[in-house]
DNA sequence: TCCTTGACTCAGA
DNA sequence: CTCTGAGCCAAGG
């Protein structure tokens, strides 16, 4: 659901999409990364950017382009943010086939398959 | 019209 | 390390 949305919903979308299009594969990043690494609108102040940039994020992610590794992006705490269901083994499948590892929890460690992380 | 529920993150226990 | 609650906005039942 898109709460509040950003000034350019459509311009952010784009940027979010071209960001996660640049995660390499057997790599994960976070939405509050993501969301980071996009600049805050002018005019807002970054502690406002740090509460809603995650949820753009996770909105871009809601309808993003096929040509969008989506599977890429979980929630920082490691863990696919879709609720057990369809989404959720799809995404957990495709990372698997990338390399990514999940454990018992089934979390990332971000430490090894964190997008930035180790390199 | 009121209440629930989101592709989220952080701090505290 | 895991679990809670708060912050913040809108749509749908």
């Amino acid at each position: 659901m898109r709460f509040s949305s950003p000034p350019n919903p459509k311009e952010y979308q784009t940027l979010v999409w071209k960001i996660v299009r640049q995660i390499p594969a057997g790599k994960v990043a976070t939405y509050g990364q993501i969301a980071r690494l996009i600049p805050p609108p002018m005019g807002m102040d970054g502690k406002d950017y740090l509460v809603w940039s995650p949820r753009w994020v996770g909105g871009a992610m809601a309808s993003c382009p096929e040509d969008v590794p989506w599977q890429r992006v979980i929630n920082a705490q490691g863990k696919i943010s879709l609720k057990k269901g369809e989404g959720y083994s799809i995404q957990r499948e495709l990372l698997e086939l990338e390399g990514v590892q999940f454990d018992d929890k089934e979390r990332v460690n971000l430490k090894i398959f964190g997008w930035q992380g180790s390199d």
